[in-house]
DNA sequence: TTCTAGTACTTTGTTTTGCAAGGTACTATA
DNA sequence: TATAGTACCTTGCAAAACAAAGTACTAGAA
């Protein structure tokens, strides 16, 4: 269990929330995602954000669209579906959830 | 992707944080656990929490003491070792910035 | 004594997720 | 027609969560 690794370990399963997260503005492709995420300190390399994003549009959650790049081939946009957006909503409630029930664990000390 | 999966999703990778976060003030044992994780509405299983303390002492962050019990077999109480201590602080640490990663990914709004 | 119920710990096999590494394809420029 | 840059995709592995089944100890009933 490595320095590196604490950081990692605890962002597992939170990345999702995260994509969706920045998707919530405007559409983005795989590298502006890459990019905001790094911005954030959350680093995502491209074997770990691909199939995220192929898993979140098979599910639904996603849709996306090919748009041409004025260097390089075509892109493509992500952008979150209406099922997307009340899926956030219902994870935005979890967030919440959770980041009370760790404060709670937290400052808590046992009486019994 | 259904309604239940949503928190426990969001939950992966943290079990262990809060697993350690309820050893910071006494020793306990698996039930104890299951059943403080339970009252903090993270629920957990058996084939969960088990390995994940084997893990923990493998790891030299925990420690055990077999204790006998008044009705029943003897229970095995983990404690924080003091690597183990050293490590929450860590993942304290860790914590804090993810959680504010996650509140600047909220309320960001992008300028281009 | 033997059976049963309750408690506690352990193991096995499956699924999901993150990631390193390698591969394909399109575009522009030398 | 190469080469570099960008973008997307796939494969194989490791770690983690979990369901389900198994082992073992204790106490009390038959």
């Amino acid at each position: 269990m490595e320095t590196e690794n604490v950081k990692s370990q605890m962002r597992k399963g939170m990345l999702e929330y995260c994509v969706l997260l920045l998707l919530r503005h405007r559409p983005l492709y795989a590298s502006d995602i890459i990019q905001q995420l790094k911005q954030a300190e959350l680093l995502v390399v491209e074997g770990t954000l691909y199939p995220l994003l192929t898993r979140l549009k098979n599910d639904g959650l996603l849709k996306y669209e090919w748009q041409e790049s004025t260097q390089g081939p075509p892109r493509k946009y992500y952008a979150l579906s209406s099922e997307g957006e009340k899926f956030l909503e219902r994870l935005d409630v979890a967030w919440t959830e959770l980041s009370n029930t760790i404060t709670y664990l937290k400052t808590f000390t046992p009486n019994n």
